[in-house]
DNA sequence: TAGGTTAGTGCAAACGTTTGCGCAACGACC
DNA sequence: GGTCGTTGCGCAAACGTTTGCACTAACCTA
């Protein structure tokens, strides 16, 4: 348990002052040639690492070189691809990424949120649990950098990075219903959420393009858990007039869904179609292989990312929102 | 930006020192119940929240509250759940969980170790890269409570909870031979990895159980990502006497082989058996439904996530090692 | 030669905590 | 009534940095 050596150390053996070790470190000031390589060869002999809780400590302004990430859940692929592109910059810029789970609980957001605060990161990136989150309000009025990911917030001017959603399930029920489907059951999110709501919407859009009503027992909401997707699909499917096709408004409701049809031994396409929303690992080698629309989730970990750095660099720089259209791959499963 | 109060805010306030303030949030010490009372209320009337940079600059024992959590990649749905272990035990005890994906690369592994021993963090939890992982065992050596996970590390006298490899692909080959296959690929993991070569044990005792030789052509080594479960695949198949039966060592690489399966037109179980490792969302629902050893992801990072609290707590204390069980799920591709 | 700029370095304060020590007040004990 | 232990609180040092300021020596300009 030896303690790691600090400034003082390296500068008693470059025979310098403290002062001109942080110098030579962070560039700063001007420093002479021999000097700056006694330095050097000091830190080097005593494996010197710069202590970055006290660097915190000092400066206040931006060079903690840690993101925050606070996500509902890394289970969730969407969100492990996310979290992987917003990881793969900020290692290229020599960040590090504090990540944390809230599970959609608004007590647990706001113990994250408070601990990143007092552990100074630089900037946040999450989805706010609601269009109002007046904890993420709060931390944005104490002057961190936020960016928007998923979902955004309906007050304050920040950069965000979305999906449509909206283009995303129009063109997957637009695709149903060319297949000539009239009886789709949606199983959406949760209508509190932005993405579950723009699905809806596209979903509702689709069918007044086409001429088709939709009907109210059709469209069912649930968690975006793989239960909720299960439930709402036997909902569906015991209806006396039960729908034709399905369209699953996340990947983890789209599994679920995909149990309740195996369990009624039904066969996909011909007795049930389904697209879901979310590409996950084994979709595309599923027997039938899977209809969905694919979100660019590693992208949007990226552009956030991307966005967050820039503005840790230049708050007063105008916030910027970004739209990434979604993919419809359509396979065979409907 | 107004900066956040601070201990002497609220000492000004209550009109006490702020060693005063200190200790009534800490508990330590005596102190009046009158003095107590002003305390809160003026913390309360500030929104004081300690700052824990601060906090973790002055105290160098485990008082960070922030563990650190090294994996090769959250994409991965193994790790995934393994890091929802760890997290969930970690909120239970006010800690937050710093995540970085190494990918299995030396230097990246290497940066984020230097940055959780610059953050002081309190503990570390990782599957060390390989046995003899020098980084490690310097962190280990500067006294930093590490657990390792998954693999292992062949010196040291860590914590670690592991599953058992050997056994899971025992049962795995074992019941594989028991449908009367011979001859069964091997997609296996990296040969330098304990859990690939634990992996490979389990392959080769159960053909030796079973008195069967193994072909060497027939097994063959991937990395744990899907591509190489895909070539692989291919590469097995295309023998002149194909094996009649897989065997892919983790969950990405039994996407991969799947996907070599269907470009191929092939039937499982009949033209081709599969048994994979790790439980895949869809693959209880695929057609037919996979017959796969399910590790207990989450449970190993809850488990990790213990030890490593309890070795904080006391850092002498006998380094215990635990060895989780697979369970082999059978169900329709064998 | 005097005055001014510049390069290179040191001094010390500050960031927000925790904590050992000191000290006053008070009650108890012999 | 002196001694002692306890309670409650303040003082100030320390943690490892960054950074404004001051200072020296050298060099330039006129």
């Amino acid at each position: 348990m030896k303690k790691p050596a600090s400034l003082i150390d390296v500068a008693r053996r470059a025979k310098v002052n403290i002062s001109t070790v942080s110098r030579t470190i962070n560039q700063t000031g001007k420093i002479g040639a021999e000097t700056q390589a006694r330095v050097l060869k000091a830190m080097r002999e005593l494996g010197y690492k710069p202590n970055r809780v006290a660097r915190r400590l000092r400066t206040r302004d931006s060079s903690s070189h840690l993101l925050g990430l606070i996500i509902p859940n890394i289970q969730n692929i969407f969100f492990a691809d996310l979290a992987r592109g917003v990881e793969d910059v900020a290692y290229r810029s020599n960040y590090a990424v504090l990540l944390c789970n809230y599970d959609e609980d608004e007590a647990k957001e706001r113990f994250y949120l408070d601990v990143m605060q007092a552990e100074s990161v630089d900037g946040i990136i999450l989805p706010p649990i609601h269009e109002d989150d007046p904890a993420v309000l709060q931390v944005v009025r104490n002057g961190i950098p936020v960016v928007c990911v998923d979902r955004s917030l309906s007050s304050g001017n920040l950069d965000k990075v979305e999906v449509d959603n909206h283009t995303g399930a129009f063109k997957a029920v637009e695709h149903l219903i060319a297949q000539g489907h009239k009886r789709i059951g949606l199983i959406g999110g949760p209508a509190d959420s932005s993405t579950g709501r723009e699905r809806l919407r596209g979903y509702k859009d689709a069918h007044a393009r086409a001429g088709l009503s939709v009907r109210t027992e059709l469209v069912r909401f649930g968690d975006f858990k793989q239960e909720s997707g299960q439930t709402l699909a036997h909902e569906l499917l015991s209806l006396s007039d039960p729908p034709t096709a399905l369209f699953a408004c996340n990947g983890l409701m789209t599994a679920g869904a995909l149990e309740a049809i195996a369990a009624r031994g039904l066969k996909i396409p011909k007795q049930i179609a389904i697209v879901g929303f979310d590409e996950l690992p084994l979709s595309s080698v599923f027997n039938p292989p899977l209809t969905v629309v694919r979100q660019p989730a590693y992208e949007v970990g990226k552009y956030a990312a991307e966005l967050l750095l820039k503005r840790i660099e230049d708050s007063k720089r105008p916030a910027t929102s970004l739209k990434l259209m979604p993919e419809l791959i359509v396979r065979k499963s409907c």
